[in-house]
RNA sequence: GCCGACGUAGCUCAGGGGUAGAGCGUUUCCUUGGUAAGGAAGAGGUCACGGGUUCAAUUCCCGUCGUCGGCUCCA
């Protein structure tokens, strides 16, 4: 007998070599039957494996993240089968679940594929699901492994084979489909009820850009029908907070062909936004001691030189501007920091001056190849909200610290609370890619390690993501999609000091070399517009919007008292406009409830008379009468109160 | 850049080898109204752009540009 722990802490005896199924029954028939997979010591395995020691087990079933990852992954099995069918000959690469469904990289040889074909592959699975095809899992020796898929004619599961060590290698079968496959997979197909092929698209061997292209096709299956629907709708609704699409509807921003793709104009109420963001952040920047710089949006060659971008990103810029005359290269900035090291040059500093902070909102222009082009989130000309701080190599934590607590203050008062941190590091198994000594980002690293973890901050770490002069720590924030955006970062260097020969004067009258750290806790202002849209879906915080209220005069009889109003609501600062249109009244509310205006004051012959405004707010309805002055003060208390809480 | 899809009025979309349609928006007029759409008339399109096939192309084919979903990349 073995002794397994259930989640509850409860043991219970079974006889040695008992599966996740037993298990289950044991427990009830309902859980026997919607059981997908179990964990044993943390371990997801299929519920046919026996246990043959004691374990702590959890079961899982289509609401746990594990049971919908083996659904997927056998989903994409059985995708994988359905188009070994239809198309003979198909080569298969990988196939794994993620967040949301599954794909399967596949080579079709002759054949080609579109969404057009979904239907048909759909059908295919649903079948086959139906006949309650069981995955058998088979251990094969390497030898044995590498001859099947060369007999087949896959060099793609081949190449996969070749990595892995004999005696570790396992097949699933389902059906006539065999799969070099770790598993873990459901007992039998029959859990699969509902299935839709999502997206089509290419992707590289390997991730490899120089490797052949394969097929990816995405899907996504559930245990109901209904499930698929109601997943179908969230998407749809997912689809109406767009920021392209509230952009395009709030008039914030749009794009031209003819200015060039990835190129953003921000639109009168886009700006305004915009302004108000950047206006937030530099009251934080002023009471955290950053210094305003401003510097030119393009540079000589020369400075690129020096700090190492030239030799990194030189060929994969826009070309550089050349002067007629003298032939004098020059680049459109792609970013700060060497410009922000040259003021740093201009004066000599003692070790009591530092830290310095140059802060500066720095358009930068960056050539993103054209298939990343995407919205707000992802353009070729952006600005990022940056700063430099210059501080002694003691004082690197304590700032980097601070500029924790700068991000995570934007983010309260934002609202974001799905965020996630990332620690990223070098790759050690590529360290061409960087710059700098072995010692320094040693340094650079520990110090970024140690600050998160001093501030209590759950951070993930990435080896391979860091900047090629230093490591970083990004916040991300989603998207509606789910997709995941990189916005704040900061990121500490010791190699462009270095490279600039930067120095400060310290108490023992020597020269040092000061530790930069670059940080932006927006990212920039369009993809952090982006995902703000995204996250309120255009119901931005009344701190924010670009419009704080709309007066809708009853007829055009009260145009004047609305003037009147306005310019008491102007002179409060408050952000207001009047909709002077011949509309009823119903129609100026529905217009201003579709544009968002947090605030509808309407007037008429009653308010006209007794100087008062009748109060509707967005989403909520009628608030009643109010005084012009009442009125300002409970929308400055509510901005007050909103700025005070974070 | 690569794979795939798409591109019809300002927006959302229908149509389809014989040079185009709806709703919203916009303009003018009527209406002057009390918490989510008042009425009428009008304007607006080289059917993304450039080639080709055809008696005839917005429609079919090719290329370019742009957009969308991925991949790769992201200083």
């Amino acid at each position: 007998m073995i002794q397994i722990t259930l989640p509850d802490q409860s043991v219970r005896s079974f006889p040695k070599g008992v599966t996740g199924l037993e298990i289950a029954k044991s427990i009830s028939e309902g859980l026997a039957r919607n059981v997908l997979s179990i964990s044993v010591d943390g371990e997801v395995m299929d519920l046919h494996r026996p246990i043959q020691k004691d374990a702590s087990v959890k079961l899982h079933t289509w609401n746990d993240k594990e049971g919908k990852a083996t659904m997927w992954h056998s989903s994409a099995h059985l995708m994988a089968s359905a188009i070994e069918d239809l198309y003979p000959g198909t080569k298969f690469g990988i196939g794994p679940d993620i967040e949301n469904g599954f794909y399967y990289d596949i080579d079709l040889g002759e054949h080609t594929i579109s969404s057009n074909d979904f239907g048909k592959i759909e059908k295919k699975m649903l079948e086959m699901a139906r006949e309650k095809q069981a995955f058998i899992r088979k251990e094969v020796p390497k030898q044995e492994a590498l001859a099947f898929y060369e007999k087949k004619g896959d060099e793609y599961k081949v190449d996969l084979i070749s990595d892995l060590e004999d005696g570790t290698i396992t097949f699933y079968e389902s059906g006539h489909f065999t799969d070099l496959c770790r598993g873990p997979h459901l007992p039998d197909t029959s859990p699969i009820k509902a299935i839709k092929l999502l997206a089509i698209a290419g992707a590289y061997w390997r991730g490899d850009e120089s490797r052949k292209q394969l097929t990816r096709v995405y899907g996504i299956s559930f245990p109901k029908q209904k499930e698929l629907e109601e997943y179908l709708a969230m998407l749809e609704e997912a689809k109406k907070r767009d920021h392209r699409k509230i952009g395009r509807e709030l008039e914030l921003f749009a794009f031209s062909a003819r200015v060039g793709q990835g190129l953003p104009l921000w639109l009168p109420k886009g700006a305004e936004l915009r302004e108000n963001l950047e206006n937030f952040l530099k009251k934080v920047q002023r009471k955290s001691g950053y210094l305003p710089v401003i510097t030119p949006h393009i540079g000589n060659k020369n400075l690129y030189i020096t700090s190492g971008h030239y030799e990194k990103y030189g060929q994969d810029s826009f070309r550089p501007i050349t002067t007629p005359a003298e032939g004098e290269e020059f680049f459109l900035k792609p970013m700060n920091c060497p410009h922000h090291c040259e003021i740093f040059k201009v004066k000599q500093y003692s070790y009591k001056d530092l830290p310095v902070r140059f802060a500066e909102f720095g358009t930068v222009y960056r050539y993103e190849q054209s298939g990343e082009l995407h919205g707000l989130t992802r353009v070729r000309g952006f600005t990022q909200d940056d700063a430099h701080i210059f501080c002694r190599p003691d004082q690197v934590k304590e700032e980097f610290t601070k500029v924790i607590d700068i991000v995570l203050h934007i983010f309260n008062a934002l609202d974001f609370k799905d965020y996630s941190a990332q620690i990223s590091l070098r790759d050690p198994k590529d360290m061409e890619k960087y710059i700098g000594t072995e010692a320094n980002w040693d340094k650079a690293e520990q110090a970024i390690i140690e600050a998160t973890h001093e501030k209590g901050l759950h951070a993930e770490i990435v080896t391979g993501e860091a900047a090629f002069y230093g490591p970083k720590l990004d916040f991300m924030v989603k998207d509606a999609l789910g997709r995941k955006w990189q916005l704040g970062t900061i990121q500490v260097d010791y190699n462009l000091p270095e490279r600039f020969e930067l120095e400060y004067i310290g108490s023992d009258n020597q020269k040092h070399r000061p530790v930069m750290i670059h940080r932006a806790p927006f990212g920039s202002m369009e993809r952090f517009v982006a995902v703000l849209i995204e996250h309120c879906a255009g119901n931005f915080p009344l701190w924010l919007a670009p419009d704080q209220a709309i007066i809708l005069p009853i007829s055009d009889k009260y145009q004047e008292y609305a003037k009147k109003v306005l310019t008491l609501l102007n002179n409060s600062g408050i952000r207001a406009l009047i909709d002077e249109r011949s509309e009823k009244t119903g129609k100026k509310i529905r217009d201003a409830e579709i544009r968002k205006v947090p605030y509808m004051l309407i007037v008429g012959e009653k308010e006209e008379s007794d100087g008062t405004v009748s109060v509707r707010k967005h989403g909520k309805g009628d608030l009643g009468s109010f005084t012009t002055e009442a009125f300002s003060r409970l929308l400055l208390d509510e901005i007050k109160e909103i700025m005070s809480q974070t």
